[in-house]
DNA sequence: AATATTGTTCAGCA
DNA sequence: GTGCTGAACAATAT
């Protein structure tokens, strides 16, 4: 379930087991994840470098292996990372894997093959080419600049919260939790949200990634209150008491709950 | 066995 | 040109 908070969470992970450690050697047996570069100029620039520092922008993860030099992964719909020994610990549908000199490997495992193995000489670069919108968890994104990025779209709040070059980070998972937080029907339109809708939104949206990130991600650390936990037609809401509804909006399942969130259209 | 699934891209349309 | 919507994509779990 990679939205921000899981790469956040998959970022503090590889800063703790795959930093200033030798690449001895890159393995991408998955050569169609790789997209707008060559998997042979990926091995070329890891092989014997060191990774020195790991970034994230929205959903996209960067690993920094010399100076303009990065790796970047997009997780897709079912990637992750492990970091491992053992081979009785390698796990299953590895995409690209790292070899370490101390004989530990990083391994980027995506079952679905959803997911984007690339490389870049500049992040910014690479930002602005795939179109991306400001980060979600960035302590500069203010009040003032979700104003402004609303008042450029249009349709549903939902949609607008996972249009990746809006807002960069929030997915299905975690615009239907902010909303649920919020007390907004997903299908609300972007025009009818007065003020203090979008400061209830934005309050939501930072409160929601906090905490998610303090949970680790994982959805049995996750607040009682959170709807992540009860993600099912017809489950009893755990603010309201009220029924949790189904339904397709933007051609993804949108849970929320029929009695306390409210439509504005 | 049929159905659902966390994401992005691209064609089609307003 | 713009920007939204929905289908397609791959492979698995239930």
């Amino acid at each position: 379930m990679p939205e921000l908070p899981d790469v956040e969470i998959f970022k503090q992970y590889f800063n703790s087991t795959s930093l200033h450690k030798k690449i001895e050697k890159v393995e991408i047996p998955q050569k169609e994840m790789v997209e707008d570069v060559s998997s042979r100029k990926i091995m070329i620039n890891l092989k014997g470098k060191k990774f020195s520092s790991a970034s994230r922008h929205g959903k996209y993860f960067f690993a920094k292996a010399a100076k303009d030099k990065y790796l970047v992964l997009h997780f897709g719909m079912t990637g992750s990372l492990k970091y491992y020994k053992l081979k009785k610990e390698k796990p299953e549908y590895i995409r690209l894997q790292i070899n370490f000199k101390n004989n530990y490997k990083l391994a980027y495992v995506c079952p679905r093959k959803l997911g984007k193995i690339s490389f870049t000489e500049s992040i910014d670069e690479f930002i602005k080419k795939k179109g991306l919108g400001q980060d979600s968890y960035d302590e500069n994104f203010k009040l003032a600049d979700f104003r402004k990025l609303l008042k450029n779209g249009r349709g549903s709040i939902k949609s607008f919260l996972m249009n990746q070059s809006h807002l960069a980070g929030i997915g299905n998972i975690y615009a239907d939790e902010i909303l649920f937080q919020a007390s907004v029907h997903p299908e609300s339109q972007l025009d009818m949200l007065d003020d203090e809708y979008i400061k209830r939104i934005f309050r939501k949206l930072n409160s929601v990634l906090n905490k998610a990130i303090k949970a680790k991600a994982k959805k049995k650390n996750m607040p009682g209150n959170f709807l992540l936990a009860h993600r099912a037609e017809g489950e009893e809401c755990p603010v309201c008491g009220g029924k949790i509804r189904k339904s397709t909006i933007s051609g993804r399942s949108s849970y929320f709950c029929e009695k306390h969130q409210i439509k504005l259209a």
